[in-house]
DNA sequence: TCGCAACACTTGAGGCGTCAACTGACTTGG
DNA sequence: CCAAGTCAGTTGACGCCTCAAGTGTTGCGA
C-alpha cells in the first residue's frame, strides 16, 4: 500500500478500490517519464522536457515564443525553461532575444538547426510513445485516458495550453 | 502537438485522436510527479520516492526488505534506492546490514523513528493525492485509470510489484 | 516625474537521479 | 582449491530541477 493504515485519526484513508488503481498509477508516474526521457537522452541527447519545448517552438507561428508562454505550453516552471532554453541555445537550436515591445519579455525561436535536431528526434520519440503507451491500450481506452488526464489537470488548476500570439 | 507532421518519412506519427489523448496525459505525467514531490518537500521533508520507500518496508514482515527487493517496489533503480536510503539512515528512519545468511545481500529495516516520520507525513500525502487525483475523477473512472495504468506497465516490462520473503 | 509595486525573467546554490566504474561476496568449472 | 564470472550494492561525477534571491523593465499613483 502506499499509505498505511492507521485506525482512528481524522485521515481518511485509501480503501482497497483506491489502493488497487492508485498504487499501479503512481508506478506509472514514477516509471513512464523516466522512460521517455531515457529513449531521448540515449538516441538524441535530449530531455522531454528540452523535446517538447522544440516541439512547441516548431508549431508557434514564426517558430516563436514568449518564454512564459512557452513555459506553460510546455507544462514546466518558468525557471525550468530559463535554464532549459539556456542548454538549446548553448546548442545553437534555440535563440534568445528580449522582446523590442516590451522589454520585459523573452522571446525564444526555434533556428533551423533547431528544427533540424527535432525531427531527427521525433521519430524516435514516437516509436516510444506508441511503444511504452499507445500501442499498449486500444482507441476507446486512449479516449478515456485522455479524458481522465484533463479532467485531473483541470483539478489541479494546469491547462494543457494552446498557443498564443507571440509579439 | 507533440509532434512535428513530417509526411513521407517512414514514421507513423500520431492521428487527431492519439495526440488529444497523449498530450494532456504527457502533460499529466510531467505535472503530477512535481505537485506530489513538492507536497511531501514542503510538509515533510520527504521525496514521493522516500516516501514509498517507508511506506513500503512499514508493510513489510519485520519492517525489513532486501534493497533489490525495496527498489522494485519503490519502482526505482538500485542505484537510486542506494543514494535515497542513505538519506534515510543519515535521518534515523532506516537502517541497513549485511544480510547475514548471503554477503551480497543489504537488508534495509525501518526503525521506530521512521515509523513515526511515515505515519507523520501520511495524512498530507493522502490529501494531496486525494485532492490531485482522486477527488477529481468518479470511482468507475479511477477503476479504469488503475486498469490502463497496469496494462502500461505490463507492456513495459515493469512489475507492481508484491512483497517477498526476505531472510 | 518620481517612487514603488508588479512583472518577466535569470542566476546560483543545493538536492536528487543517472550512468558508469567500482567493491566485495558467492558460484562454478577446471 | 583457485580463477573467472556473476550478483548485489555502493560510490562519484555530472546533469537537471527547485527554490530563493537577484536583475531589469514597465505601469501606476501621488
Amino acid at each position: 500500500m502506499t499509505v498505511v493504515e492507521e485506525p482512528g485519526s481524522g485521515t481518511r484513508w485509501l480503501d482497497t478500490d483506491e489502493l488497487a488503481a492508485w498504487m499501479p498509477f503512481c508506478a506509472l508516474l514514477l516509471t513512464l517519464p523516466s522512460a521517455l526521457d531515457g529513449q531521448l537522452q540515449r538516441d538524441a541527447d535530449l530531455t522531454l522536457f528540452g523535446y517538447l519545448v522544440l516541439a512547441r517552438l516548431s508549431e508557434a507561428p514564426r517558430r516563436t515564443l514568449r518564454m512564459s508562454e512557452l513555459a506553460q505550453m510546455a507544462n514546466g516552471s518558468l525557471s525550468r525553461l530559463s535554464h532549459a532554453v539556456a542548454r538549446l541555445e548553448r546548442h545553437g537550436w534555440v535563440l534568445r532575444a528580449t522582446c523590442p515591445s516590451d522589454g520585459r519579455f523573452t522571446i525564444a525561436t526555434l533556428t533551423d538547426a533547431g528544427h533540424e535536431k527535432l525531427t531527427a528526434a521525433a521519430p524516435g520519440h514516437v516509436a516510444a510513445v506508441r511503444d511504452l503507451v499507445l500501442d499498449a491500450v486500444g482507441a476507446d481506452e486512449l479516449a478515456v485516458l485522455g479524458k481522465l488526464a484533463v479532467t485531473i489537470l483541470e483539478g489541479a488548476g494546469t491547462s494543457v495550453g494552446e498557443p498564443g500570439c507571440p509579439g
